[in-house]
DNA sequence: ATTATTGTATTAAATCAATAATACAGTTAT
DNA sequence: ATAACTGTATTATTGATTTAATACAATAAT
């Protein structure tokens, strides 16, 4: 699994978001183990703090739920994954969609130029 | 004309995103001058340093040319004011469509919300 | 029983980006 | 001439982030 890291941005935001998405997608599965935080800290090529970062703040927002010496395990709550995943599609879409139009781009552009995307 | 500037990200890359926004989208006129750095970053309630940065990003991208004691002046080149506006907008459809693709939602969906957007 | 593996906490150091304060030299305006 | 206004350079400070080295207590594995 790809763990691309770049140093644009805090190492631990990116992290959150990467785990977050596998989550939400469905990537790892509900209710499972995750790996430990060491282990996930070599798979990403990071120090084992900062991952333990991110991992506090995906317990946090609920997404996982760490068990103090067994592991770190997903949520089984089926409809906080599909809600979160419905509230950060939306938030996507609204933050694009307002970048566009402040540059002066039609809608009907805007879905022309979706369409020649491939998914 | 609103400067909004959040801490969640390094200021002078907002100053850079707002000011380019400006340019491309014909806020500025083209060939004319700016405010001086000083004005602006008093609009903007950042300190000089960061506007003076964002200003000098600008000049490296060609959108703007600073005279050394006269000011900073919009570029007068129609083609290249076009030009980065069409990457600006690719690059955000690439950028959307790759995270709402990634959670798993389809091109339909996607298009359906952009429907319901306001623009 | 013993060993290894959990998450977690603590402390320190190093690094880097952003901001701030100030000064300067060259126009421009009065 | 004088004063005010340019962009720009320099230096220092602040703050956040990351890394690092340990330590610990509870559990799981052998």
């Amino acid at each position: 699994m790809a763990w691309e890291i770049k140093n644009d941005r805090p190492v631990y935001i990116q992290l959150v978001e990467e785990l977050e998405m596998r989550i939400l997608n469905g990537t790892y599965t509900m209710g499972t183990k995750l790996l430990s935080v060491r282990d996930l800290a070599g798979e990403a090529q990071v120090n084992p703090n900062t991952m333990q970062k991110a991992l506090s703040e995906l317990e946090k927002k609920g997404l996982i739920s760490s068990r103090r010496t067994s592991g770190n395990y997903i949520t089984d709550d089926e409809k906080l994954i599909k809600d979160l995943r419905t509230e950060l599609a939306s938030n996507e879409v609204e933050t694009f969609c307002g970048k566009i139009k402040k540059l002066g781009i039609t809608k009907k552009e805007t879905i022309e130029l979706i369409n020649k995307e491939d998914f």
